[in-house]
DNA sequence: TAAAAGCCTTGATTCAGATCAATTCATAGG
DNA sequence: CCTATGAATTGATCTGAATCAAGGCTTTTA
């Protein structure tokens, strides 16, 4: 977390949190997750369009999403921008971070958000008390490079209507698990940056879109996209 | 592993291994190491062309590689298959099969090669005793996820010439690490592979090397790439 | 050692997506 | 509320990489 302490800080309170199946708690039993409330003692809140924090700063501790939408990119000297993830709650943010100590992208609200900070080194000493903890944790790094060769394969063999499908797709499966409809959502990001992260420019992007309503697939307003046929969306991934 | 126990398998030890700063034990100090030893127990060769696990089959352990070269890839439905990574001696193959405990994609030997056997629960278990070891694990975890963004961006903005030439520096880069020539080694994969890998077909792959070849900035012949200009193969990178 | 199979290179052509350009639409700020 | 700024759409054109095609080289195996 920047140093700026204006940002606002509460209590957090992983036993009474409605995420608390998504988030790193899972599968820990009542004694232990008192145990994970003490580690995670500070939410911090991020307004839309500012910073949770830029490449290389100092790594100290890991952030869940309590509430909100953020991306994550990197910069390239030359000045070209990547973003090479959109997260939403319950997942977790700056994995990348631990190899390096240093934060390796910008993470930027895409709405006004909450976050709860996990403090790495204490984490850590936690697991070795906590198997589950551990074990966890591991699946959740594992499933971030799994996510990784998604997009992957996504960006080295997917023509542009397969990869906006497939990312719909994506954001519908994650809405679910929300409690969120799957067919009926607010995207958080521009054209642009859907196109930054599916290798696409924006033109192609709002093309794609097009195509996809005008195949009556899909209906885009602007960033609400509703999905009429899931079926003929799924099987334009994979199906070229 | 797989059941077939053809494969043969004699004992490890990563006290006496050449490889040990680049492996699992960097940091451990003499004890530590003989613990992990025990935990290391088999070793088992690979031929060339043969798979060390396919996807599918059940997660039980990481392997090291002690010896050789590896591709790992994954096969979509409709056949098209991704390479998602290289990997070379001291590096973890297996780490994304943790989420789901079933390997994700398949794993081949591109020469014949040694891997040392890591049963991921009796790690897990270890660490809770070795914090250097838990912590060095899960920086390698980071490094793979942050490997993996940096391929994101080269899928998702680079042009042929410098995806190839992005790819020449990494395993440039590698090979010192482990005592070879920066500008003199041979390819372990064909056109076809670095293609997958790239995002680009194999006859682009042709072109991009005959390409640097033709600008005496690489000489290529077959798979022994000598490069002759680092800093120009560097400019190549990020000025497009 | 010859034949076969796979791998690599290079040329010609095509095409998906990038780029350039013009408008419209939406949101934020004065 | 209106204006300004950024976001999105759509059209026209261009271009880098894909595709199609042919031939040479290497490695395997019979």
């Amino acid at each position: 977390m920047r140093k700026n302490s204006l940002i606002p800080r509460v209590n957090a309170n992983c036993a009474t949190c409605s995420l608390r199946e998504l988030c790193l708690p899972l599968g820990l039993n009542e004694h232990e997750i008192i145990l994970l409330d003490k580690l995670v003692s500070h939410k911090c809140k991020i307004q839309r369009g500012e910073f949770l924090h830029r490449a290389g700063l100092r790594f100290q501790s890991l952030y869940a999403i309590r509430r909100g939408f953020f991306k994550t990119c990197i910069l390239e000297k030359d000045g070209r921008q990547q973003v090479t993830g959109f997260y939403m709650t319950g997942e977790l943010l700056g994995l990348d971070a631990i190899s390096t100590e240093t934060y390796n992208c910008d993470t930027v609200a895409l709405e006004d958000s909450e976050v709860c900070e996990v403090p790495f080194a204490k984490l850590e000493e936690m697991s070795r008390n906590i198997p589950t903890l551990m074990h966890h944790f591991h699946k959740i790094m594992s499933r971030e490079i799994v996510k990784d060769h998604g997009v992957m394969m996504l960006l080295g063999s997917m023509r542009a209507e397969e990869r906006l499908a497939a990312f719909l797709l994506n954001l519908s499966r994650r809405f679910v698990k929300r409690g969120y409809s799957a067919s009926d959502f607010i995207l958080r990001m521009t054209r642009e940056e859907i196109g930054s992260y599916l290798g696409l420019k924006f033109e192609t992007v709002s093309r794609a879109f097009s195509r996809l309503q005008d195949e009556n697939i899909i209906s885009v307003n602007n960033k609400h996209v509703s999905i009429h046929d899931m079926d003929r969306l799924r099987s334009k991934v994979g199906n070229s």
